[in-house]
DNA sequence: AATGAATGAGATTTCATTCAT
DNA sequence: AATGAATGAAATCTCATTCAT
């Protein structure tokens, strides 16, 4: 008899190796960067043959776009409930710097990747391959902002840049700080960011 | 007789042609990105055999190092009046953003390569190259951030959070709006950018 | 019990798995070319996984071989009544071309397929392996040619190289044109090349 | 001072070397079967690095038409003359077979070559890749044949068909005699060949 | 000072084949 | 009898670098 297939008509070993595999390239990608995560290193990583991979996904692009996939899963899973569990915006700010840490922390080296990957995988033409990869956009930050001024709750900021600023804070900025210092304590320069951005959003006070 | 030599024993001729090949390694990484900025993408560009860059440099390491060393004077050139020119806190830190801003719309290839080269060169074994190279930490801005809480003038941030932002703000942020929208309007986006900030950075209001 | 076996050893059910393999390979080489032809690509012609192939052939040359077997048993089994019913030797080369022909319309992928592996198969150190297989001389044009030279039916042109000719006219030029216009009709293609065969084997007219 | 160089920009050690790299693919080609001629074969062949044939090539491809564009060059160069040598029609086909004999003497590998390259070569997705290079229809054999029948030389075939046997037979045909059997005199086959096609295209006698 | 030519290491991918179940 | 999974060899191509001129 033929084993056990789930929806996409994978067996449940073939997922767990897709998954294994997409876990070994997170890892080498993390370490080693990007250039040198070659096919070779991360089967070595995973103890396996190359072909192994080639065998598992179609191609380095397929296996990319499945580690960047998951990643973004992994993350809308963390951050959804935690943005949903605020009413109050100030705080789904909050919620979403600090969400953001701890995803980090916890997928630490998946996270890291894909910030690697998006800058750079390239076309062979040279452009982003990433815009063809759903990364950004799916929290929908402008909303929020926007309601929350609204509502008088927030001050006067322009909503776009805004956004754009605390999705580099969340991204960026932390995973700059956690590359230059492994040892960083997230939790609490997560906090240091929350307070900043607390401040930037509230309304202003008269200033006459 | 030989011909005039400079510090470091240069030719002036060598100097010329060592700037043409950082130009067109800057022009080569921000149009065509890192991974396909090859040594033979940079030569086509610049009119010369690909050799003649090995004659120059002694490898591509040092070719991207002289890069974002170049890119860096001009920073420094651009930023460093513009910051001296302001005595309160809170403009300098418009000033640096702004003046950011104008520094991408001058050295805007040498800018986006050395954004590139900052995420992508690695080391052989894996790690980050950038940290052996002279990027951030030229300005500062801790220390006028510092000084501007000792003298009141600025709220109760982390103040090594708050530069770290600051940072990326200057060029993450506007980095990726200007890829995503080449178009972009820079300089009323930095304005917006130092909206933001000088609430962030200003004394709080008593939150009663 | 063990199931029933025939000669070789083979069950009937081996029997039709091998068959249905083989035409398979004949269809997707017809389709595909030799060189795309890979086992991964017969067998998902079949429905079946690669290593079912590998089951039932010790290696793709057995399986290449028996195609060709099995072609050749096809093409005898066709052409062999045809040439035995006519008595006249012109006749007979007539019915070789015409049969050759019909062979070509019932068994179009597993001719085409012998065309590509008669031209592509070889051996690991380089010469083609066809010669390895029952391909020619079964059917022993020479010897018609020679008897009809005998009995004064027949021109006065060399036997070995009149049958090349008729081989090739028969496999390579029809098959050729075939490939070239798919929609091409071979009925009347093949009449005319035995027109021109009927006046190249005729006696010679007294050349004054 | 910049080597000189001819139209097309090349230098003339660059042609030189092309020519040599082309020799020896066909060379490789001819001995060892299309498949096995592989980068790394042709490669030992010339002594060079695999990667000087890069350097010269842009691809396999490229040197693959390369070769085959020099070799209908040569046959264009060698058939040409003889044909237009003769006025009358009859000698003008034989001229036709026996000059393709003699190339294929003076050329032999690279004819072999060219023959397996048109069976073999396929686009990734199947089909000939032939159709992109300059093999047939430089000679014109139709029209020659057509005028002759016009001018009552010849008898009453198919011009169509008549002119693919000619090419078969040119090709094909003593291709495969010669792949049977190197040692073969290729010279009195062609004579052979010959003469069995001029009675072919002989005017029919009349038949009462 | 400059260059054309050459090199070797390494990357991705394909493929026939094998093995445990 | 059949299969999913794994394998290792080989193929093509890219690239930074070197060398003789």
């Amino acid at each position: 008899m033929s084993p056990r297939t789930v929806a996409g008509g994978r067996t449940f070993t073939d997922i767990a190796r897709r998954a294994q595999i997409v876990q070994c390239a997170a890892d080498a990608i993390a370490e080693t960067g990007y250039a040198n995560a070659s096919m070779a290193e991360i089967a070595a990583r995973a103890g396996i043959a190359k072909s192994v991979i080639s065998y598992h996904f179609a191609d380095k692009n397929e296996l990319l776009q499945e580690l960047v996939r998951t990643a973004v899963t992994r993350y809308i899973e963390l951050i959804g409930p935690r943005l949903d569990a605020e009413d109050d915006v100030r705080r789904k700010i909050r919620a979403y710097i600090t969400a953001s840490a701890d995803y980090m922390v916890v997928h630490r080296s998946m996270h890291l990747a894909v910030v690697e990957i998006a800058f750079h995988a390239t076309t062979p033409d040279g452009r982003p391959r990433l815009d063809s990869m759903p990364l950004n956009a799916q929290e929908n930050l402008e909303e929020i902002l926007r309601r929350g001024q609204e509502f008088g709750e927030l001050g006067d900021f322009d909503v776009r840049v805004m956004a754009d600023l605390l999705r580099t804070a969340a991204h960026q900025t932390m995973t700059l700080a956690l590359r230059a210092d492994p040892a960083l304590d997230l939790t609490s320069y997560a906090s240091a960011l929350a307070a900043i951005f607390d401040q930037a959003i509230s309304p202003q006070p008269s200033t006459p």
